[in-house]
DNA sequence: CTCATTGTTTAGTATTATTTAACAATAAGA
DNA sequence: TCTTATTGTTAAATAATACTAAACAATGAG
């Protein structure tokens, strides 16, 4: 038995005085709205009509119930419409997680551009480059660089990065520039750890995946961390576009073997589910994909 | 779809902060827990909970609509028992309507006990011997005085009074005491016109029904009036006993023939309809029907 | 790694909502 | 006064849905 059914039926009769005027507003048959009173004051247990075949007329109890029953309907329609809003307005907070570096160099020019045109949106970004729940962590979105693991969660790739091996001028002095990625093994090298592969370095040539063992000298779980140990002069790096982009520009680090490698790694936004996305996180998203696209090309 | 119902599973997720245990509270399936949150979650369009298999968490929307649904839900139960409340207590105005005669001289009474006892109660009483319509004007509850036309309302038996043939002790003293009833073809009579049959009084004679036209010089549409008619000695009546009640106790009316007239005729409460009776309503007609049987004997 | 528990899905069943049609009651019109 | 049209009610039939049971994939605890 559905009250609110029930109670819009006596609502309607109420304001039309007749069934069958009840039942035209409705679109519903005299007989539903008969039936329906008969329910509401068995379930009730207080008469809210007295009718005859032809006359009506409402008791003190129905005069009361209609107009508080009313108002409830009301309440209901407000929520739902204010809710609705709510959603697809663009006020409120968004909570962001992406890796450390690329939020650093990224993602906070990208977000500086939606703050600025959206000026009642809140973004919350944590920067992380641990594994991180987005569910029980409660972020809405979250950027992922690199193959995505096996998940429930939905992935929208937005384009990819390029990966880089790159040394400084002073290291290219002192070494000369490699001729084959397999001399890497011979040449200092600093290793970002949060490659998925632990200890080698994946190159592509002619299409061809190419493993490579560096000889390591430094670890550390920092893209720009390492981009600014190769700066040093002492190491090789092998760093996203995105990290060295600024330092190869002024001429800080130089691109190693450009033509031999293509290798790149897929960026994705990642949310926890598919469905009702709130229009925050589907501005953020496509504000994003369009700046990635924009800068990388 | 029972919104209501939907409403009510995810308060219940809301609150245990699991699908399985809000089951268990309301006593389903959590089958059909999670399709109600999907429901709900169409119906809105609006993402409420995120959830994987392990782990859940409410979305800020989510706690929005959990805070005013549940105040929806609270004001449902909290209008429901008022209602109830409002209708079996003694609160509150009751509509009589009542013939005139037997308004002022038994009604008063019985409904003065009444107020007395319950002073919260307001009663209107209205009356008047020309037809009414209990539903179009509004009436909770109606007296009638004889037998009822055939009708959609439903009458409620309270017993009867006799019908007295009287006159004064002037008029007896004139033309002497008649010794039948046939006599009053040729006696001087006042005839209440709000009896059934026009111009014919009706007797009981050994369980007989004998019709007998009464020389008419007087008609009234009131019994009160055609009582106070024969008490200046003029002519006889037949009233109903109790609105000669009184005279006949003082000796200025003189009842006639009693042991050859047994008519009695019947006194029914009247409602337009059986359900959902408000307490005011029940309690007035046990009250009234008590009160008639303890002053008819 | 296994096991128990979670939320989801599907198919089947039980229940309810709704309509259609026949009905009794009655106000309006002839 | 009689007929007609319209009212609200009822019963039976059908359309819609609510709900369950069972199998499933995902995942945290031990």
């Amino acid at each position: 038995m559905d009250k609110l059914n029930l109670m819009t039926s006596f609502i309607a009769v109420a304001e039309e005085g007749s069934f069958t005027a009840a039942a035209n507003r409705l679109g519903k048959t005299k007989a539903l709205i008969s039936t329906h009173i008969s329910q509401l004051e068995d379930l009730l247990k207080v008469r809210l009509l007295i009718r005859s075949t032809r006359s009506m007329q409402i008791t003190s109890e129905g005069q009361s119930y209609y107009e508080q029953a009313k108002k409830i309907l009301d309440d209901i329609v407000t929520l739902e419409a204010q809710l609705l809003h709510e959603s697809q307005s663009l006020v409120g907070r968004l909570r962001i997680s992406a890796p450390t570096t690329f939020g650093e160099l990224v993602l906070m020019p990208c977000i500086a551009e939606l703050t600025s045109a959206n000026p009642e949106l809140e973004i919350e970004l944590l920067l992380n480059d641990r594994f991180v729940d987005l569910i029980s962590e409660g972020f809405d979105v979250a950027l992922r660089v690199g193959n995505l693991a096996d998940s429930s969660l939905i992935a929208r790739p937005a384009g990819f990065t390029k990966m880089i091996l790159c040394a400084s001028p002073e290291f290219i002095e002192h070494y000369g520039e490699p001729e084959s990625i397999h001399q890497l093994a011979d040449l200092p090298c600093v290793f970002d750890t949060n490659h998925r592969q632990a200890g080698s370095w994946s190159f592509t040539q002619d299409k061809q995946i190419v493993e490579v063992k560096p000889y390591i000298t430094v670890r550390v779980n920092s893209a720009l961390a390492s981009a600014n140990m190769a700066r040093t002069g002492r190491v090789i790096a092998y760093c996203p576009e995105f990290s060295v982009h600024a330092m190869l520009e002024k001429g800080e680090l130089i691109s190693l073997l450009p033509h031999e490698n293509k290798s790149q790694i897929p960026v994705n936004v990642i949310y926890p589910h598919r469905q009702h996305l709130s229009s925050r996180v589907t501005t953020f998203t496509q504000h994003f994909i369009d700046y990635w696209h924009r800068i990388t090309g």
